[in-house]
DNA sequence: GAACACTGTGCTATCGATTGCGCAGAAAAT
DNA sequence: ATTTTCTGCGCAATCGATAGCACAGTGTTC
């Protein structure tokens, strides 16, 4: 373990070039270096085509973290996200990382999974100096979000709306849930039941309540109401319970408040020996690629997840910029996809 | 945009505490708050806690940036997932952030997707000075591996092995395709068949090839083979080619390479009104949670995921120390776990 | 009572990149 | 021919944290 130093540039890792092992090779300084690199006018064109060889050559690449330091920009965003039992988020990661290079931004992953952040990681959000935080978790976060406020690091939720003071860029839930039980109602169904997530979540309750406005516009009773969460199991439980019902009292359209609920939901009812969308329509709103295809062809209201990214960045690059925006709120709007999980008027 | 500037800690966004200015209000030197903060034992008792209440009562943080200027470690790993597809990946990547976090790392999130990694994202690898790099995708990342090597930077693969040169964790995908096609022939199954993942990956052709050496110890023909890929949807297509096979031809036990693509040949197969398993014993390998419940309730064999990323970052653990460690490949042996989607012996 | 060993801190350089300021030398103007 | 104006580049400070070395002040020892 006590090896002796090795010579520079032999046997061990080879030492990385920086400004200054540069400005030493081309005979200048290692500010002309920085200059000539990021392309100011003032370099001579004879130097900075030298510099620009020299630094081709050796395979010369910026240490991001040293920038950082004089600058105050990390290019770093932190990411949130909410359960894997939900691929939702997967793709919403994939989505993120995509789009957030495209826009010269790293993403450092804080947290994955249920419940609130964990201190180590909380404390990883400051250390790191990340220059915002993206927070795509349906679930509460409010612990990463305050220790973002109190250091001045903007925030952008996505897929969740806070009840106050974060900016956010969600699906118009509320419209999602009200449009499709309109389209149920408008198909002849009359006892709806929607199956809900984990309360805390916006996006459930927006959904249900979206849901449930659109049978009251219809005249219809208000929904059976029945818990869910926010996995395939918790829908196939909830599945199964409506499976059981007397026939009369039991609903003839089921709207899962996500889609891989809804999943759930078909599979027990299927298991049941009930046919649907024969039986029991079911539809779901996210627009998973999984709940696509056979076995379910879910109808469903997709999120433009590229567009709600797209936005949450937006906003997140805007107030990173410095500039004192407020709050804001973004609502797309989801698009109805008609697929073969429930009965609906042509 | 030419604003006064701001008198400290009042308007802007608060500046964050330093060494230095724990320093000045403390009256010792920066010097002195870093050991001090440190645990340097040098440092007295009554300074040591009188800088610690500074530094509680201020909020401060250490900038991690800043450290790793000296440090040369940044604590900070690199992460790169294959698509989301593939819900392995997403179980993965959950795995790694909360084990990574209990070591004191971060994750970089490099790149989730197919195909290679852009530029861009390449160079954040570099510039942002990653300690080590984790791969978890069975497609060719040779791109990452190849930028990691040339800039000394370890990597470790998890569930892929690479033809050479970097150290590897993954499942015994070969045993395990062994295992089931064992299971299968000893149940009285006559026909296999096995639906292959991207040719590419070594997990994919492991186990196919394992699959075929078992088949091939009890003496059955060679699996009929046929071309899968990384999703639900390919499994699907190839469960529509099977079904479609007049009977006495058609396979009567179907290895799908992975969890989604058995499930996708499941699905093709119960759609064309073949019974699962009552006519076709269908299995699958990696043990994801959509695949354990109904209506698949698949076979299969589990990867101990938990053990592949904690024994991955081992590996990296190990070599991040700058030990100059031979490459190691570590082989974990996965779980058989029957459930119902097969007729097995019991 | 003086030389000694310690202990607790401060000073300063360092990591790599950036930036304000200043200073040469050349070109232009008078 | 001399002053003025650029153009092109170097010097040095800075960002925040760390570490080597030096140096006071106290306690110990002969």
């Amino acid at each position: 373990m006590d090896d002796a130093p090795l010579p520079p540039g032999q046997g061990g890792p080879a030492r990385r070039p920086t400004v200054g092992s540069l400005a030493r090779r081309a005979g200048v300084a290692a500010s002309t270096v920085s200059r000539a690199l990021r392309g100011d006018p003032r370099i001579s064109a004879e130097v900075r085509a030298r510099i620009a060889a020299l630094a081709a050559e050796t395979g010369y690449t910026p240490n991001a973290l040293a920038r950082t330091l004089v600058s105050g920009r990390s290019g770093l965003i932190g990411l949130v996200l909410g359960p894997m039992e939900n691929p939702v988020y997967a793709e919403m990661m994939q989505e993120a990382v995509t789009q957030a290079a495209a826009r010269g931004s790293r993403l450092l992953l804080l947290h994955a999974g249920h419940g609130p952040i964990e201190d180590a990681t909380a404390e990883a959000l400051t250390q790191y100096r990340v220059d915002g935080c993206l927070i795509t978790s349906a679930e509460l976060s409010s612990r990463a979000a305050a220790i973002c406020a109190a250091n001045g690091v903007p925030v952008v939720m996505v897929n969740r709306v806070p009840r106050q003071f974060e900016s956010a860029v969600a699906c118009d839930n509320h419209a999602a849930g009200e449009a499709l039980a309109g389209l149920l109602a408008a198909a002849g169904h009359r006892r709806l039941a929607v199956v809900t997530g984990n309360a805390d979540t916006s996006t459930s309750t927006r959904r249900a309540e979206g849901f449930a406005r659109g049978i009251a516009a219809a005249g219809l009773a208000a929904p059976a109401c029945f818990n869910g969460g926010a996995s395939h199991a918790a829908g196939y439980a909830a599945g199964q319970a409506i499976a059981a019902l007397p026939a009369p009292q039991r609903p003839d359209a089921v709207f899962g408040v996500s889609d891989v609920l809804a999943m759930g939901v078909m599979d027990a009812l299927r298991e049941a020996g009930l046919s649907v969308p024969g039986d029991i329509s079911v539809v779901g709103a996210d627009g998973i690629a999984l709940a696509a295809g056979p076995p379910y062809r879910l109808t469903t209201v997709a999120q433009p997840l590229q567009a709600m990214i797209g936005r949450g960045l937006d906003l997140l690059m805007a107030r990173i910029g410095g500039a004192a925006l407020p709050q804001e709120v973004v609502l797309l709007r989801g698009t109805l996809i008609r697929r073969h999980s429930a009965r609906l008027p042509a």
